[in-house]
DNA sequence: CGTGTGATTGACGCCTGTCAACGTCTGTGG
DNA sequence: CCACAGACGTTGACAGGCGTCAATCACACG
């Protein structure tokens, strides 16, 4: 983790339409600017852990974070990823507790620090703002649900089916049709919530089935409409 | 579904410590008092159904609903309990979303509606009020992360111990040890995600091991201990 | 007393987790 | 330049947890 000049962060932490700091005031984002640090950060670092004090929110300015929860036999079980313009930690600063998860970076990233107390301050006198948070916050509870709903429902190769889906739409694919994040195998079964060996052998099944192309751990998508079938949305 | 006097519900909606109204000012309670509306519901009655849009949250003065989604194969997953003083709706509210969950009533509830432009208004207004609703979107948010690492990890017999043990946290027990919510075993396995058979059988096996008595739906808890040591907590 | 809902138990089999062995690739150090 | 270690990926064997189907029982209610 290297300490940038401020200014190394590109604006879209704050200026763009989809920013969570789109409703402050000139003031206020210079009163952001003036207190926020950026950092940069590499593959593998760990921004929090879960467990840890943290005094502050971070918002993505470009990589790929993972976000994830160890379970009680030490299995990481991977919440979200957080990608440019998206805040974490918001929900330790808030709830003044400790984090619940642990974020890491999956590609090196730059990443602005925002003290804590300035994001309470900012919910309490700007209400845009707070309704910004608020919605935030209620559209990852929306998610979390039917993340719930779908790991206690379905099997594990609906889930697998649904996740690559999702990556595509999170993440996109380039101009060959591959999935625009680069995930361990370990790192898909922590998210579908299922064994390693499990996700290699679907993982070749759906390649068998011409649906998708493996080749390490880029993932050519071949046929949605046969995912979005087995995903059974 | 009967519409009361609003004097039938007694304050636990704004003026317990608790309450998610304890920081309106008095100006405010009296605007809240007279757009808010009391409705008696009766076992099974549906509050809000998934898919709906509704336009107010609402806000539980006594009994107890269950809320849950509806998987693709219809079956019903709960994803939490709301009790007197508890707040439902508001994801739905606050994201301008329709109802993303089916709130159903378990035991005989009264229930105020508040119209949602007026939740937002506080929000705006009373920057108090909205760290309180961030508060407790973030609160139900880290709940929501638990239970998907937990469903996503544990074993169908550590989840059924581990929600008998919440719901002994949130309902707790009486003077025999009955724990005070009485759920079918088909509700109690659309909790821990599982089939109706799994959690009759697993219940008669903790039976047999004398960690818990059963008499029709009246669970007994004998041994939180031995419940805690299954849980894998 | 018939009907319906919920609870229970047994049989059966498949999905999926676990264990083990082996292959592949990359980086490091001698 | 090669050997080796270590991380990751793959495949096979195997067992058992758990879902599904079916039959039966218990109980409440009109």
């Amino acid at each position: 983790m290297k300490a940038l000049n401020s200014l190394a962060c590109n604006d879209s932490c704050y200026s763009k339409p989809q920013s969570i700091f789109r409703h402050l005031t000139s003031d206020e984002i210079q009163k952001l600017l003036s207190f926020k640090e950026t950092f940069q950060f590499r593959r593998g670092n760990v921004i929090y852990t879960e467990g840890s004090r943290i005094t502050g929110c971070y918002c993505i300015s470009s990589g790929i974070i993972k976000i994830y929860k160890t379970g009680s036999d030490g299995k990481e079980q991977i919440i979200r990823f957080a990608k440019a313009a998206e805040l974490i930690g918001f929900r330790s600063v808030f709830n003044n507790e400790a984090a619940c998860t642990t974020a890491q970076v999956l590609e090196d990233s730059i990443i602005c620090y925002i003290p804590g107390d300035l994001m309470v301050q900012f919910v309490k006198i700007n209400g845009n703002f707070a309704m910004d948070l608020l919605q935030l916050a209620c559209k990852e509870l929306g998610e979390a649900n039917s993340y719930i709903t779908d790991i206690a429902q379905k099997t594990v190769r609906e889930r697998l089916a649904e996740v690559l889906l999702n990556l595509k739409d999170n993440f996109g694919l380039n101009q060959v049709q591959v999935l625009q994040i680069s995930l361990t195998r370990e790192e898909l079964s922590n998210i579908v919530g299922t064994a390693t060996e499990s996700v290699i052998r679907l993982l070749s099944e759906f390649k068998d089935d011409q649906i998708i192309e493996l080749q390490g751990r880029q993932i050519r998508i071949l046929n949605t409409a046969a995912l979005t079938k087995i995903a059974n949305l």
